[in-house]
DNA sequence: CGTAGATTGTAGCATATTTACAATCAAAGT
DNA sequence: ACTTTGATTGTAAATATGCTACAATCTACG
C-alpha cells in the first residue's frame, strides 16, 4: 500500500511541478520579449534554473508567473525595482499554495 | 468589471494551459526517451502541436501525463497498441477535469 | 529461421539559446 | 542643452536542441 503512485489525482502536481520551458516559450506565454527576460534575471530579479552546467535557462510555474505579475505592475507605472519587491510578497502566498498543492499530492493522504 | 484579469485565483490555469515544453524535457519528466516519443508520435499514439509549419513539438500537461500512463501500463506488460487503448479511455476523464477547472477559471464566477 | 511489434542509431541540416560587448531611449536633475 | 540613471534592445559567434529519413537491432512466437 502507499506504492509509487496512489490513484488518480485529480490533478498530477508532481508533473505539474516538474513541467520547465524554454525562455522562448517564456516569451510567447507572457509576450515579454527574451532579451527583457535575460536582463531581469542579470538583475537577480528572476531566478532561473539551468540543468547542468553551462545548459539553458528553464522556467517553471512560479517563475512564469512571476514574470507575468511584474510585466504587469510595470504597466501600471512601477518602476522595475518597485514592481519586483511587491511582486516578491505576492509570490510568497503564490509559493505556498502551490508547493501545499503539490506536496499533499505527493504523499497522498497524511492526517497531520 | 470584468477585465482582463479577475483577482488572484488559487491557481492560474490559464497559465498552467498554456505551459508547452519541448521533446527534450518531456523525456527527462517522463524518463522515456526521446527517440521513443517520436516513435509513439509516428504510429499515431501520441499528438504533439506543433506552432508553426515545421517548428518544433511542443507538449502539454496531457500529452505528457498520457506518455506516462502508457509508460507505465506498458511496464505490466501490455503492448503499445493496448496500453493506448487503455490510455485513451482515462484520457477522457483527466482531460474533463483539466480543461474544466481551467475553464471555470478563465470566466472567473458564472452561474450557468 | 521468419515475421511482426517495438525500439534504437545516426548523419546532415534547421532552429533555439547563450554570452558578451555595445547601443539606444526616456525621464529627471542641474 | 547636457548628463545621469534606469530600462531596454541589437547582434555576432559558439553551443545546444530538435528534425527527418534512412536502416539496424532485439525479442517473442510459431
Amino acid at each position: 500500500m502507499s506504492d509509487k503512485h496512489e490513484i488518480d489525482p485529480l490533478l498530477d502536481f508532481d508533473l505539474l511541478k516538474k513541467l520547465v520551458v524554454g525562455i522562448g516559450e517564456v516569451s510567447d506565454i507572457t509576450g515579454v520579449p527574451m532579451r527583457k527576460i535575460r536582463y531581469w534575471e542579470e538583475k537577480g530579479i528572476i531566478e532561473s534554473e539551468k540543468e547542468g552546467e553551462g545548459t539553458t535557462r528553464r522556467y517553471d510555474y512560479l517563475n512564469i508567473k512571476k514574470i507575468l505579475l511584474i510585466q504587469e505592475l510595470m504597466d501600471e507605472g512601477f518602476t522595475l525595482d518597485a514592481a519586483a519587491k511587491k511582486v516578491e510578497a505576492r509570490m510568497k502566498n503564490i509559493s505556498k499554495v502551490f508547493l501545499k498543492l503539490a506536496d499533499s499530492a505527493t504523499d497522498g493522504n497524511k492526517p497531520e
